[in-house]
DNA sequence: AATGAAAGGTAGGAGAT
DNA sequence: ATCTCCTACCTTTCATT
């Protein structure tokens, strides 16, 4: 296993649509499933030899095809059993003022993703926290206290639901 | 390596902060970040001998701390270069119509998460779609034409930031 | 619960097609 | 680009502490 920790960000600058058969999308489709099978097992289920399955793992890997590869943890378990999504709205929009609150979020403890979006609102932050308190904690001393944040709105997530996984709804049917 | 697909659902129901030592929450931080670690890796990182490891892999995947292992793909790669969120209000809000919602949301091919949230709206969307036709399509085809969804509105998403990971949360300070 | 040893399985490279 | 074969490494069970 080459273990190069989370798969060095060596992409090409990120490619549209890269050409991938279908033994890349069969392997792709494989792994977004179980992100630790062996390369034995791909290689079967794909029917290639295992030299050629370690070969294609490479450069999907290189290509950035495959950004990484993640435990799936459950937020409960680490104590984190309230999630929401918080909307953010900043008060200027400059390059600067967005770059600053994204550096900001991507050390904010309990932040999972955050979303820069089109429209009224800027941001859309799924957070993760262990007790109502502490989500007011976090919006109270950490966002509204930004500089340029303008508003901010909070919902409750009551369940997430996956969907059927990226690869299903690759290339036109 | 056991290879049991997923992690076979055979949680004990969702257990609310399993216990977790230090040993525990190292080997979850490794696993976020690169979660196709060898065993002997995560041991030595742990410090702890493999067959302990494995021991620990085992059960906190029995627990249903760690749900599963997957592979982070680009959906830009897949063809997916537009991402967006939708919001969507249904018109009654009874278990009927939640689950039947919900079971739809499951298969529609190019959702990767869907959110079910408290307040005037009922579900966000995490869509990834290959072309601004396609997110129409999707929505006019399988969103409005569902049996009971009063609202639909869609925010393009620019970028999607990363934020620091669960285990960085996890544990109060 | 954690460990070391040992058997069996796995990974990745060299060389040929 | 893919394969077969080979060696070094990895995984895991089990007896032991």
């Amino acid at each position: 296993m080459s273990d190069s920790s989370t798969t060095q960000n060596a992409h090409p600058a990120s490619l549209d649509a890269a050409r991938l058969d279908g033994t890349d999308l069969a392997l792709l489709a494989e792994l977004e499933r179980n992100g630790r099978l062996t390369n034995a097992a791909l290689a079967e289920r794909a029917g290639i030899a295992e030299s050629t399955c370690t070969q294609r793992l490479r450069s999907l890997r290189e290509r950035g095809v495959i950004r990484a590869f993640r435990a799936d943890i459950d937020p409960a378990a680490l104590g984190l059993s309230l999630q929401a999504l918080i909307t953010v709205r900043l008060g200027t929009h400059g390059r600067e003022q967005v770059h600053g609150f994204e550096r900001g979020v991507r050390t904010l403890p309990n932040v999972l993703t955050a979303f820069h979006v089109a429209g009224a609102d800027d941001y859309l932050l799924h957070v993760a926290v262990p007790t109502a308190a502490a989500l007011r904690e976090l919006v109270l001393d950490h966002l509204t206290t930004q500089p340029h944040v303008r508003h901010v709105e909070t919902q409750l997530v009551f369940e997430v639901i996956p969907g059927p996984g990226l690869v299903a709804a690759g290339q036109p049917a």
